[in-house]
DNA sequence: ATAAATTTTTAGATACGCCTAAACTTTTAT
DNA sequence: ATAAAAGTTTAGGCGTATCTAAAAATTTAT
């Protein structure tokens, strides 16, 4: 049986390791958890007897084949419920989290399956960010961010890169949620920032908020 | 802040409450939890000393109104959840219990109300039991087990008393689920067996079934 | 290349929640 | 009324997960 604390930890060397691109090392990680080194040194040898990462002592620690499966199962669980706060109950952007993160230790593949019928096999949350396919394979999505699109052309929001309630706040008052159709009108180029028009209303965003934003052209 | 085992008690001490009606003993707690009456005495302990219950050493135990508060309010999401799940989610009858036992402990208040909302705020869960309200209020129904309605008389199913598999899963067989109408046609003095009419099918069923199985006649 | 700084691990403690065995209360039977 | 049975609590111990302080290894700077 794998602990709820075990499966944090999971969840938490898969999201360093995406950053980082490797191994992880001791402080990286009771950095995402917020707890000291000590008790992340305890716990990669946990880990390592059930044989769910690779772990080195002073050398850092990867998933290994099964702890990469149930770390993306997780990480799964947790973009599927969070496309159902969204999507059926209404939350906003930014209150999902943490409700989120308690849904997506809830045991029950039947759950699972069900949940994500019933949400129609979403492929992203709502993001933009990819669900994992019950195999565990991304989804590959054709996004650009909005600071990159030609001067002059339209295109749909299908997600953001930057989770912060100040920033989603801000969205919403822009009238920015996800599908929102975009035309960049204009980019200065002293500071990058971008003219642009949402349902025939001029607004202006600075490059900070465009290169948060994906995305996709027709 | 209060511990996943702690909920676990006070629900278990108010579903056995209602069963006996006042005191609850140690050893009736450690069956309706499957530990052993020592973990109960324990666990006693540390609930008083959050005020949770009111307990003399070998008197038993009854929630104080914090604990009260506390266990209907659990019991009130598991039932909603339940009803997600069948309603929402078309899982069976019996398939419920395990799922909603783990989603129960799932805390915030907004996806409690938001949830409610999303099921029409529903007043009987998929079993005909009562969900309480926000405020801690039970509805009450005006049904009565089927043993004990008038030959010849019609009404709808609207929960059952018992929540076995086995039960379940015959009611299953028989064509019964919530909303059915049953007629019943003869009550047999022998052993006080019914004959019943389901979409003009005679059927016959033992009286230990037909006291599980709450109508509402009109 | 060696000392200093940083990172990581080990050691020792604590809280939770469970267990078994033994001791103690209460209830039941004779 | 007393002994036996049933129920309950205490004592001691175990595994999990956390913490702080100290030791060890690695990296960085001189």
């Amino acid at each position: 049986m794998i602990t709820l604390a075990e499966e944090n930890y999971l969840k938490a060397i898969l999201a360093t390791s995406l950053n980082t691109d490797g191994k992880v090392s001791t402080n990286a990680i009771a950095d995402e958890i917020g707890t000291s080194a000590a008790s992340v040194s305890d716990m990669l040898k946990k880990l390592q007897d059930k044989r769910l990462v690779k772990y080195e002592k002073y050398k850092g620690v990867i998933l290994s084949k099964r702890g990469t499966k149930k770390a993306i199962h997780i990480l799964r669980k947790h973009r599927l419920w969070e496309t159902f706060l969204v999507n059926k109950l209404a939350f906003g952007w930014g209150e999902v989290h943490d409700v989120a993160e308690q849904l997506e230790h809830i045991k029950s593949e039947e759950l699972v399956d069900r949940l994500e019928a019933f949400l129609n096999h979403p492929q992203f949350d709502p993001h933009g960010e990819p669900i994992p396919t019950k195999n565990g394979e991304m989804p590959k999505s054709n996004t650009i961010p909005l600071n990159e699109i030609k001067t002059g052309t339209k295109g749909n929001v299908m997600g953001v890169t930057l989770d912060e309630k100040t920033f989603l706040d801000y969205l919403t008052k822009l009238n920015i949620s996800i599908g929102t159709e975009i035309e960049v009108l204009e980019t200065i180029s002293f500071d990058q920032s971008l003219s642009i028009k949402i349902e025939n209303k001029k607004q202006h965003i600075s490059n900070d908020v465009a290169k948060h934003l994906l995305i996709k052209t027709k």
